[in-house]
DNA sequence: GCCAACGTTGGC
DNA sequence: GCCAACGTTGGC
């Protein structure tokens, strides 16, 4: 298994609405950047990601999980453009704030530290684990 | 609200 | 194929 993050303003899209799609979750759709569309062709059914909030709250708040693989995105009829769906598994008892994951060693090297303005992102097992960690987990 | 970083576009 | 111009993102 494979593990990810994936960016959202929550003025957008937030975890609460995310929770609210239940076990059918729902298209991430909108992603108009290469890379990020490349890592999410990469994705499997049952990878992990963290859901992170941009902007003002800046912090990671949620577990998710692929519940489909890469296929077109609805929301455009460029046929450039593929996402995943993913579901809400499980909320951070403790959310991890940008501050706490800039401060700390064991994650400087995450593309969240590295490249803030990618929107979807690998996350390494030990970064994963070190923070669900933080998170209460 | 500002601005740095970065990706994309399009003229040449 | 290069690169300047432009638009967008997201931290501060």
């Amino acid at each position: 298994m494979r593990y990810w993050l994936f960016k959202s303003e929550p003025s957008t899209w937030s975890w609460a609405d995310q929770l609210a799609k239940g076990a059918a979750g729902e298209e991430w759709d909108g992603v108009r950047n290469y890379q990020a569309r490349n890592f999410m062709r990469e994705m499997a059914v049952g990878d992990r990601g963290f859901f992170y909030h941009s902007q003002k709250a800046r912090e990671i708040v949620g577990i998710v999980e692929v519940c489909a693989a890469a296929h077109p995105d609805s929301t455009t009829d460029d046929d450039r453009w593929d996402c995943v769906d993913i579901r809400a598994v499980e909320p951070l008892p403790h959310p991890v704030t940008l501050d706490t994951i800039k401060s700390d060693p064991a994650l400087s090297d995450m593309v969240l530290v590295k490249n803030s303005r990618l929107s979807v992102q690998p996350v390494s097992e030990a970064e994963w684990r070190h923070i669900c960690g933080l998170g209460g987990l």
